[in-house]
DNA sequence: GTCTATAGAAGGATAGAC
DNA sequence: GTCTATCCTTCTATAGAC
């Protein structure tokens, strides 16, 4: 079994996910992680918001490594674009629309609460995008066009998230892939 | 003075926005809204649940209204989408990266958690999205893309706000808002 | 209908034995 | 480092006086 703090870890990554920061309960992370609950505390002697800094690190840098695994499957950019929003819309709905971005519920949850754990996600997102600035430009996008298309590419997933969650479906996350894949085929080509 | 159910459904519009649905306690809402605690539950029998499914709706539809003038004022569909983005970037920056959407953080937290309220989030990004649909529809679009389109401004608005509400910024939105108007162009020009 | 008081559960956090 | 017991606060919700 792994050990304690990454269970704890990796328990809490899974909640946040689903139900948020202030929607997840310390009692519940110790009682997902097998844990007992003075051991939360010995690990991370910040509390709550300690913890929610390191998941939210924790978890986009292995989201990160997730989607540039399936963006680099493709033949090419315009190709990897849209592999993943259709992987991304597979995972959702084999999750019963559950398990989308493990970030962005905290990210608005905590953008006006929590300065700390709001600088944690905007860390993320910054690498996400910094990691598809890099694969445009090494596609031949010019430098600060890649950027906008990275920005665009993380935004309109997190978008179609938001939607498809809520609908129950994976119209956005077709239609911005679409959408997405176009661009980055004009930025190509222009 | 409005009267007080309405001076509660205002505050907790307003509540929601900037702390979510689980990080708006009910004494924090009767506070703001200067309404003794009792008459929450007068008006409100269902409780929170209610209270946030009202909510839901009413802080939709009001957005949805002053979306919708805003895109009208623009002088075509193009302009009008391009607007939309702009205004909510000055909305945002005005408010200290506060005021974004009003129901987006709502969504995502009760998404998995509570059936009513996801179905009340996924109602108001319908009408949205319906709304959309009939503007690029009467500019000319043909039925079905007008509806992908839609979905598409939705998503990227929706994504933009967690890029930039994250990171304290509007760069997500003036890309966003770019990248929403070329399709809206191309979609009226092909 | 308005308002106060309080119940009962769950929240985050701590102390201290082992 | 592990684990239990407990503190204090906050939460939603209810009861009942006025």
């Amino acid at each position: 079994m792994a050990p304690t703090r990454e269970r704890i870890l990796d328990a809490t990554a899974e909640l946040f996910r689903r139900y948020g920061y202030t929607g997840t309960g310390l009692k519940q992370v110790v009682a997902a992680a097998n844990a007992p609950f003075g051991s939360l505390y010995h690990h991370f002697p910040g509390g709550k918001q300690q913890l929610g800094a390191e998941v939210v690190h924790r978890a986009g840098h292995m989201y990160q490594k997730l989607v540039e695994s399936v963006f680099d499957s493709g033949a090419d950019a315009v190709e990897g674009t849209a592999n993943v929003f259709s992987g991304a819309a597979e995972v959702l709905k084999a999750t019963d629309y559950a398990d989308a971005c493990p970030i962005a519920t905290v990210a608005l949850e905590v953008a006006s609460t929590d300065d700390t754990l709001r600088q944690a996600t905007a860390e993320v997102f910054e690498s996400w995008i910094q990691g598809a600035t890099t694969r445009f430009a090494d596609a031949g996008v010019p430098e600060a066009r890649a950027r906008e298309l990275a920005i665009l590419l993380v935004a309109a997933l997190e978008g179609a998230f938001v939607l498809d969650r809520a609908m129950r479906g994976t119209e956005a996350l077709r239609v911005a892939g679409a959408a997405a894949a176009t661009a980055v085929e004009a930025a190509l080509a222009g």
